[in-house]
DNA sequence: TAGGCCCTGGACAACGTTGTCAGGAGAAGC
DNA sequence: GCTTCTCCTGACAACGTTGTCCAGGGCCTA
């Protein structure tokens, strides 16, 4: 009466191989190989068999039974700081379309921009054996990635350098949109002019910083102590710097955010603020056509799709010395920017 | 003179493996494998001499001989949407927050909205042998799943039920919600109100249509055809459907949006739009406290984590029927949702 | 000192697939 | 009719890891 459950007929948690599909179809196991895998040198006859004890198993390659075999898994790995921040949301579906145009499928991680867990997810991937890493760095030392690079990882850094090893990158200009966006406040008149930015570890604080100071410069406009301040872009923190530049001594009239989170804190500030205060950020936001926020664009999505290009293209057997690509951005002038300054 | 180059010395392309390590520490294969997974019994000594080989080697795990022999993967597969969009990257990452807190990796795919994409993706995972699969589906016929989810592969649905098979679901309350929010519009006193919605094959485009019905005839208004437009939800399309819905022969006073990428077409439109108009839209927006856009807000965080926890319980063999989880909503009233109808 | 036990380490098979190679059947050419 | 060639098919090993099982040595106990 026992009978005896074969793991091929057990219900649950076991799946057919194509050794069982070679069994029903009686046909030899590299026969059904051949047919899942299209390759030539199969009769139609032996085909239709092997497809229906396919259909009526259910049978499904075991992908990591093929990579160990090719070596090869057709996935890379995108490390980025937050999936929810709407600026990677795009960056992240562009690296998947082209991704998905080379047949890869991508697996994407958040660091939440703590480099200890950069570098357990990056290396949690390369355990994978992605063929391919993009990386947006949390941390600013990634020799951890050195083995895996000379072990055949192609790795492209995004939107900031990689740090202490030569990397490719695809980079955004940081110091020139600032710049750009900086001097746009002081051709609307203003010469006391904050800066509010991200952390002074992030490459691309720093850069946009150097823009601010740079564009300063250029117009040979001093720039007070009170008038910079770096650091976590939470909003609360935000709130009190622009609320102290704002009403120090020598209160700014003009600000300049470093980026996208930190240009949202501000329009919320400045809805209560009494005094007109003219207002630049770095990064486009949704809808901000309609809240009049005057902004230096960056193209996430561009940013996406030229580091996954690249890092295809190494994959494709293209081996160049690392490079850095710059994107340019765009300054989209709604308002908040064009706002004159308040007389004293 | 000709170097034989052997595999494990190969520069390029090829890594070291257990078998290495092993040989280079001089100890067995097997003990290298209990150094690397942490298990007891082996010696202080014996451990140090096998770090050292890995450190100096480079060695890193091969997980698909790994998932091969044990048949878990630890990673989970997501399918989305669109990443780019707004309501999707939080969703996105609270999965993978839970998914972390159990130890697992996430991959995920955009469909595109595209029934054919979305099950090519999730059959590519299920290929990979995701562990479980969360899916947000495009198409309405998911038999296909049928032979994964006896396989083994636990699979919740979100934001949408699985159509012809039975799953578990995790949904916001869009009946509820637009129910909701459209007698919000008919408490200010409208009694002509448009519903722009999705494609009528997406559920909660439907449920949110039947919502609006059922406040409509909780109050005792009639809807005339023309106040009602199912479609792609393109901001052409949308603009369309608005001016129609503005400039008819009986033109509405308010305008209900199914979610969030039509509030934002209609923001813009009600913009240029001379004569004021009500607005409440299903989905929160970033920025829509600042804008005064009254909305019916869902959690998507909320929804992800709700989902993956789900998911993981019945990984951890939790074996119940299939649920259904509808999550609530919350009126936020901003303003657009407050406007008194426009006298005729 | 003998016997037994515990601790450490290694040999071996297995996971499911693909590459290599060889064999067999049938067709074509002499 | 025999050889040669082609086409189809299957046996087998290998990919890198982990689970099972056994051996040897050291230590404790009687």
């Amino acid at each position: 009466m026992a009978e005896t459950v074969r793991r091929s007929t057990s219900r649950y948690g076991s799946r057919p191989t194509m050794k069982d599909v070679a069994a029903r179809a009686g046909v030899g196991l590299k026969t059904v190989s051949r047919v899942v895998n299209g390759e030539a040198g199969v009769t139609q006859d032996t085909e239709r068999r092997v497809q229906e004890a396919i259909e009526a198993l259910g049978f499904r390659r075991n992908d990591s039974a093929r990579v160990l075999r090719k070596g090869r898994t057709a996935t890379v790995g995108l490390v980025l700081e937050d999936l929810a921040d709407p600026f990677y949301g795009p960056l992240s579906r562009a690296v998947e379309e082209v991704a998905r145009a080379h047949g890869a499928l991508l697996i994407n991680g958040s660091s939440a921009e703590d480099p200890e867990r950069e570098r357990e997810l990056a290396l949690a991937l390369c355990a994978r054996r992605v063929d391919g890493l993009i990386v947006i760095p949390a941390g600013s030392d990634h020799r951890y990635l050195e083995p895996e690079i000379r072990a055949g990882v192609a790795t492209v850094f995004v939107d900031r350098p990689a740090g202490r090893i030569e990397a490719d990158a695809v980079l955004t200009d940081s110091f020139g949109g600032a710049r750009q966006g900086v001097a746009h406040l002081i051709a609307g008149g203003h010469r006391r002019i904050g800066f509010i930015g991200d952390l002074p570890r992030i490459h691309t604080a720093v850069e946009r910083l150097r823009g601010y100071r740079a564009a300063m410069e250029d117009a040979e406009l001093p720039v007070a102590d009170g008038w910079v301040s770096l650091g976590p872009t939470d909003p609360e923190r935000v709130r009190e710097a622009a609320a102290a530049m704002l009403s120090g001594p020598e209160p700014v009239t003009a600000l300049f955010a470093g980026n996208n989170r930190v240009t949202v804190t501000v329009v919320r500030l400045l809805a209560e603020w009494e005094r007109p205060v003219a207002l630049v950020g770095f990064d486009d936001i949704e809808l901000a056509d309609l809240l009049g926020i005057t902004v230096v664009a960056q193209d996430a999505a561009a940013l996406g799709r030229t580091a996954a290009e690249r890092l295809f293209r190494r994959l494709e057997g293209f081996d160049d010395a690392p490079s850095r690509t710059e994107l340019p951005t765009v300054l989209h002038a709604r308002g908040s920017g064009e706002v004159p300054p308040a007389e004293d």
